[in-house]
DNA sequence: CTGTTAGCGCTTTCAA
DNA sequence: TTGAAAGCGCTAACAG
């Protein structure tokens, strides 16, 4: 195993130089890919680094490099379901280009602006931002430099570079699938009025059913289960409908919940309810919610992809991109799919 | 709004120092609390950092105090549903300490070793680990003089601050109550055989059950939904038991969903399942897993608080907390109670 | 290929 | 209370 280094203050690159018997900036050198350095003065040196237990300080070459290798995961509510796979996807795919993850969550009473100060300080070479800023907060990582990309969200003044579910067309073929099985009275539950996506899903879904000459209800949630079974409940108050169309995959679930519990409703008997996001509980037995899934894989790969090509080359026009979903035929809703 | 930087580099305290017609060392002492420098003085350093959107360098600074106020999360699984949150309160509470997160995640395949190094690197001030590391490994931290606490793990080899959660008393309750309820053909599903928490869930409920002369079939899973209901499907074909202890909540209900649907079993009118966690599917109507949930808020604020005492004042005992938790009776067990 | 040298932006004595 | 000066550990020319 590794010595024990000099116990206190951590080995620096002078140390391992003293002991192989170079240079300090030979040390620098052998740590940097593709420097020049004779291939046994550099196991020399590693041979002493590995001794010593020495591992290079980023936290000085970022000093001197203007590279921190930091980005940014800007995330309001790592508590819905959907976004710990996002996070640890992002966290993957930049952890594999040499990045490291400063994580950032918002609780509901944060003060954003302090949060945007510390990713400030710490000199980030970028930031994916899953959580709703203002525009002038937005406009500082223009001002400064510092290479964003918003996920889920779109830069409503300036344009950002952005990769986002295309709810729109999942939204659609939803839509279409239940008015073809014969419903008649749609109910929407939808997210909170400033939730992009959600407030993409409700649009969407409003404008199909008007085309196919519906209109539907709309009671608004929080994207959580309390909030989509207590927006049921309110829905019934006025009448039970036939089909729901949730905003997300947990609200879809309260409501099936409450709709059986409270209702004594069948699912998909006497009602349909379909969601967005495809996430695990989604397919479990009880709910199986027919959903349209995001390619979370494919999205946050992009998003990586775009924030690193902006953070090598700076300057890029801010490129907007759309995912398409696909359908999850579930057992939640009666679906005539019109292929 | 704040007037445009020198486009391109960072501003740095000289600019401002400039600005405010002070030496660069005044700007330096404005913005640590607690320095002496005249109120006025201060005021007019503060309006230049306004106005030319000045941010303390924190790579900078950490270099010459030593400190980075980087604390590293690592957690192996997120995509666990008890993890998100307590990651989420964790990055609050080290946050409103003054720290920042760094967060390594671990895939299957990840190479844990790397990941240390990378930790290494950025000289956190400290870490907390929610994954499973070799005692070598482990052994690193103190080497290094990085302070560490363990959530849920213990430190196997040499003794390691840590912050668990107390499955015994919890296992022990539970078991009693299926007993005292008449149960009398059990089964457990546990988790890894490598998990800290899954076996001591195992190894209470086991040693439980034989004091009260019953004996146990175990099957193990992987802590997911999946694994849960083929554990259960493996475990019937033996004979169905009437009651089932799983490892955790997901497990539970995964065996929910293969007991009704595979089997055509009434929950809890012919088999009861119990869990662990509490997380917040576990209440959905569907399901209503009886269990024992985590403390989380009061873990999580013991492991923060525990770092940051270490991180301030190093050298401390390794001190091991343990938290019990409290039985949320659902509807997935027919339990008897005896207060 | 290797060593020397000059900083990166900041904190911190030490004098004034 | 303030400024001058010396680094923190490293990278990056530039000579040799």
């Amino acid at each position: 195993m590794s010595a024990k280094p000099p116990a206190g203050s951590s080995v620096t690159s002078y140390d391992v130089a003293r002991r192989a018997g170079v240079s300090q900036s030979a040390v620098s050198r052998a740590f940097r890919p593709g420097a020049s350095v004779a291939p046994d003065t550099r196991d020399r040196i590693m041979a002493a680094a590995r001794a010593l237990g020495y591992a290079p300080n980023a936290i000085a070459s970022g000093l001197i490099t203007k590279r921190s290798h930091l980005a940014a995961i800007i995330i309001s509510n790592l508590t819905n379901l959907y976004y710990p796979e996002v996070l640890a996807e992002l966290t993957q795919r930049l952890s594999a280009r040499g990045m490291r993850v400063l994580l950032f969550t918002l609780a509901a009473e944060s003060d954003v602006d302090d949060m945007l100060d510390q990713v400030w300080r710490y000199r980030v070479d970028g930031a994916i931002v899953a959580a709703r800023l203002s525009d002038a907060q937005l406009a500082q990582f223009a001002d400064r430099g510092v290479p964003v990309v918003l996920y889920n969200r779109i830069g409503d003044a300036a344009p950002v570079a952005s990769v986002c579910f295309d709810s729109g067309s999942g939204a659609r073929a939803l839509v279409d699938g239940l008015v073809a099985a014969g419903h008649r009275d749609f109910a929407i539950i939808g997210g909170p009025a400033d939730s992009y996506v959600g407030e993409e899903r409700v649009r969407a879904a409003a404008a199909r059913l008007g085309h196919h000459g519906f209109d539907a209800r709309l009671e608004r949630g929080t994207f959580d289960h309390a909030s989509g079974a207590l927006a049921f409940r309110t829905l019934a108050a006025t009448g039970l409908p036939d089909a729901v169309i949730a905003a997300n995959d947990v609200m879809a679930i309260g409501a099936i919940d409450s709709a059986r519990r409270d209702f004594g409703l069948a699912v998909p008997g006497d009602l349909s309810v379909v969601g967005f996001d495809g996430v695990g509980p989604a397919t479990w037995h009880a709910y199986q919610v027919t959903t349209v899934r995001q390619p979370v894989r494919r999205m946050t790969d992009a998003a990586v992809a775009m924030l690193m090509e902006r953070i090598e080359t700076p300057g890029q026009t801010p490129e907007q991109r759309l995912f398409a979903g696909e359908i999850l035929t579930g057992a939640s809703a009666r679906l005539k799919v019109t292929a």
